[in-house]
DNA sequence: TATCGGATGAGAATGATTATAAACCATCCA
DNA sequence: TGGATGGTTTATAATCATTCTCATCCGATA
């Protein structure tokens, strides 16, 4: 996908961001990607176009896209290792705001449907799934 | 849980790991909290039975529990931002030791079935799954 | 074109985690 | 029981991602 300017300006318009030169190549470039990556990649990339853009800037304008859905946080953890005593196989419900962490029980995978959908060779001996969404007090603050 | 010293030493030699009186105590700690906890949670639950410990100890002593098996990390993605610019929703499919990022396609999840066991008031509008298991080179090594 | 508030860039600061190296101690064996 | 051995612990330094600070810049508006 590629943005005209006028694209660009809409978007940001609609969620009351300033247009400047740098916010629209950043948002581009991740666009662009068709993956996961990081700010250093984005990094990389952007600053092919502007040389003298600062690292800043694209954490500003990502942290900034994210916070208005124009982009998606592929890792909505707690930015800090959390470990489990909990050694039965069990699954997790996340909160996206708080980044609370709660069990939760349930057999509610089709694993027959998700098995038709993995890659070749994807190891699912040990399913493990998370949920995420929002907990009743972040759900009652948005 | 509460373990004896003997069937921590049990545990220990199954997995070949020597038996020191930190590791037990840090190892305990994390069963008995019944929780998602940070090494400086831990950390500070340990000092109360041993005020000498060291941080690096405990952040030691958890890596290996969990590389052995005998905690589960609660945050196993990659430990940086990452960011996509597919604002289609959809679901991520995530190898544990890699950390690599792919998206998967189909509906298997039962959100009937799920909803049943969501805690009261816990928003699920925008539904963002995880499955978690070892890519095909991962699950070649191990 | 002049003004103003938000955006940018360079570099410092922060915070979590890991690395280093010396002292320590669990285990094994004489 | 004492002494060697190698893994463990501690204190501290180093690293790395991310955020902060603030002077400068620039886009939007009149
Ligand atoms: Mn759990
Ligand atoms: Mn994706
Ligand atoms: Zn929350
Ligand atoms: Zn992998």
């Amino acid at each position: 996908m590629r943005l005209t300017h006028e694209q660009f300006r809409e978007l940001a318009a609609e969620h009351g961001l300033a247009v400047t030169h740098q916010r629209q190549v950043v948002f581009e470039a991740v666009i662009a990607s068709h993956g996961h990556y990081s700010p250093e990649d984005i990094y990389a990339t952007v600053r092919r176009r502007i040389p003298s853009i600062s690292l800043a800037t694209v954490y500003n304008n990502l942290r900034l896209f994210i916070e208005c859905g124009l982009l998606r946080e592929v890792t909505p953890h707690a930015s800090t290792l959390r470990v489990d005593g909990n050694l039965k196989p069990h699954h997790h419900l996340v909160c996206s705001r708080c980044k609370s962490v709660r069990d939760i029980e349930g057999e509610f995978i089709d694993f027959k449907r998700l098995s038709r959908h993995l890659p070749d060779g994807f190891d699912l001996t040990q399913p493990l799934v998370e949920v995420f969404g929002l907990c009743r007090r972040c759900a009652a603050k948005k």
